[in-house]
DNA sequence: TTGTATGCAAAGCGTTTGCAGTGAT
DNA sequence: ATCACTGCAAACGCTTTGCATACAA
């Protein structure tokens, strides 16, 4: 990542863009459209790289292959158990050392929350 | 899952001892001591069988493979940034509606907590 | 006896890597 | 002119599947 090149600005271009989870073809897909004959390997070699610096997030829900997104501030993530899709939440619900047993040491945390988006809530 | 086999239960029995999320390869490891000629594929075959049970949860955790535990009471997970274990946490900060955006309906959550296990933490 | 579950090996899929060529500095 | 980055294709690691056999019912 000593280089800038128009591959990754396309990369994290469509990440900005499209400012949700994407999966490593949609992020292909997205960027493609600006520079032709990008490959799915710069893809990975490149989020690798911003993952490393702290500028893009991995999303990980079981089942499903890993999403990317553009690092935030801190937030966390809703899973609409109906459609699947995934948002983002800004709120927090902050220091969570009291749930720590004793002798861990507590870095950072990730919470998903499950339920049901306003479309689906109503449908149901 | 509609005959019972010694190795579904050398399975289950695995998971019940170590009694934490394991690794495909761990829980051919353990199951492998009462089975000797046990293949992954029937794991595979036995883990998919028991989630849609609700007898086995999967544990993804953002770059590392799947792992799979029996169903507790509803807890959360430790992942040790150095030993990469994964360790249940029975505590549990309740209620977290109050960070649902409106229109959404919670319906559970879960939470992953990052940082040093007793042991990686003496040793940093 | 019947047909589900298993073991093995091959196939699938998403991701990573080797290598020669390209292009940013 | 360097040497990091790219594209392509092969390699990888985890998971699934096809098929003949074993075994629970």
């Amino acid at each position: 990542m000593e280089r800038s090149t128009k591959q990754r600005a396309a990369i994290e271009s469509a990440l900005k863009k499209l400012a949700r989870p994407l999966l490593p073809q949609e992020l292909l897909a997205e960027a493609h459209k600006s520079v032709p004959n990008l490959s799915l390997a710069t893809i990975y070699r490149n989020i690798k790289g911003l993952i490393a610096d702290g500028v893009v997030d991995v999303v990980c829900l079981p089942g499903e292959t890993d999403r990317y997104e553009i690092h935030r501030h801190h937030h966390h993530h809703f899973h609409c158990s109906s459609c699947e899709q995934v948002t983002d939440i800004d709120a927090c619900p902050g220091d969570l050392s009291k749930l720590m047993p004793k002798g861990y040491l507590l870095e950072d945390h990730e919470i998903t929350l499950y339920g049901k988006c306003p479309a689906c809530a109503v449908r149901a």
